[in-house]
DNA sequence: CGATTGATTGAGCTTTGTCAAAAGCGGTGG
DNA sequence: CCACCGCTTTTGACAAAGCTCAATCAATCG
């Protein structure tokens, strides 16, 4: 049950210090395999869980009118998907695995069930919150970008921060998602997402080589997202 | 004390009922009024409080490296600012009025002091959250849309949604940001939304004067901004 | 090993950003 | 009340960026 590296470990802890065994079942379910392209929830059902990312990168979106499927974010171990769905009590968006995967479902749709004995793990979830909507707030900076360099700069750049914050390798990246994905995500073509990243590897900012990315000039990168270093 | 037209009044509610005064008041902080210009936070400062906007518009933005602001978000009526904070401990942006209004300071720096008695008030404050994770998600939709009109019909959708739910009347708008705030919201040139206003007025989907704009055909922009109708 | 999907490349054209100037607007002080 | 100033907004002309379409190349999967 050992869950070290997530935001989540923080509730995970106060919850299963909890002596009665029967609510800590009814919160936490075990560690789930997720395979490529299953999806954790669907746009208007009603809220029953939120998810915890375990291993694995997972997405939210909608079907536009058009059919086209809009990227919202990116979910990254250790993140927590479909929480702000606790308020209209229905998922506002879908979200599905873009590789296999792992997630905690976390059974906080009766908060009242909970009850007033579990004010710590409240207070946990509370902080958990106010990381998401930090992060939601940086998603909502790099599309704000004009160029289209500074926005693929910008995003990976950021999801780099985030893996980082694992414990996973900076400047090795792994992209589990599509360039259609990244273009959706970012409001570009993906034909400029590929000429950007060409753009970056050729004036030796970037090694592309499909999904894998390594950094060669990470400050290059940052003036060129205009982000100061520091901006954690 | 009353306060019904946002949603922190479920909190407040939960906390007035509490017998201990002195407690009430350490947390809620009454209504105060704000100058237009007038900063709440900054960034990096130590977090101390969130803000409910009880009336005006606020916006959260950082200052780039070459000076420019780029606006974050715009904060309406009922809305809160500078929660997210309470995971890092610092604001990770500032936040200013755009024109004159009131807020109530909400002392949640210390969740610890609520204590285990005021799990109703956290169980509200999670739900609020919730909403302002959607409420960040959706906002970085707007700026991943690829064009220009695209965006800025989303944009003006959101806000008189937004507005509407407080019972502000849904056809017409007055913005409280300059065109250059939209601009960098958006992550288009100021010229650009300029020029797509006058073309909404000019094919009768809008009329626009200053500040001023009246919504004449939301289907319309609806599908301009390829948002079903009901994405709410 | 084809076949299907995803990624890259190229060419042309639309959109949008940039620069410059004019017009509008709000506030101030005579 | 009007003239003036500064700032925002609008407008126009141009150039650059990025989108679209189409074709090629690569990779993934039966």
């Amino acid at each position: 049950m050992a869950c070290s590296n997530c935001d989540f470990s923080e509730i995970q802890d106060v919850i299963l210090g909890v002596e009665d065994v029967s609510i800590v079942s009814q919160i936490l379910k075990r560690r789930q395999q997720v395979p490529k392209g299953e999806g954790l929830f669907r746009i208007g059902q009603p809220f029953h869980a939120a998810y915890a990312v375990k291993s694995g990168t997972f997405m939210s979106y909608l079907l536009l009118e058009d059919g086209e499927e809009q990227v919202l974010a990116f979910h990254l171990p250790g993140e927590l998907i479909g929480i702000d769905a606790i308020k209209e009590k229905r998922y506002s968006y879908s979200a599905r695995a873009l590789e296999a995967g792992s997630i905690c479902e976390l059974y906080f749709n009766d908060l009242a069930k909970l009850g007033k004995s579990y004010a710590d793990a409240q207070n946990s979830l509370i902080r958990v919150m106010g990381g998401e909507i930090s992060q939601a707030q940086r998603q909502s900076l790099l599309a704000a970008r004009q160029a289209a360099d500074e926005r693929i700069a910008a995003f990976l750049l950021n999801l780099s921060d985030r893996f980082n914050r694992r414990d996973f390798c900076s400047i090795n990246l792994r992209l589990a998602m599509s360039r259609q994905q990244i273009a959706s995500y970012l409001g570009i073509a993906v034909e400029t997402v590929s000429r950007s990243l060409k753009r970056f590897q050729s004036v030796g900012l970037l090694d592309v080589s499909g999904k894998q990315i390594e950094f060669l000039d990470r400050p290059g990168l940052e003036s060129i997202a205009r982000i100061s270093p520091s901006t954690d």
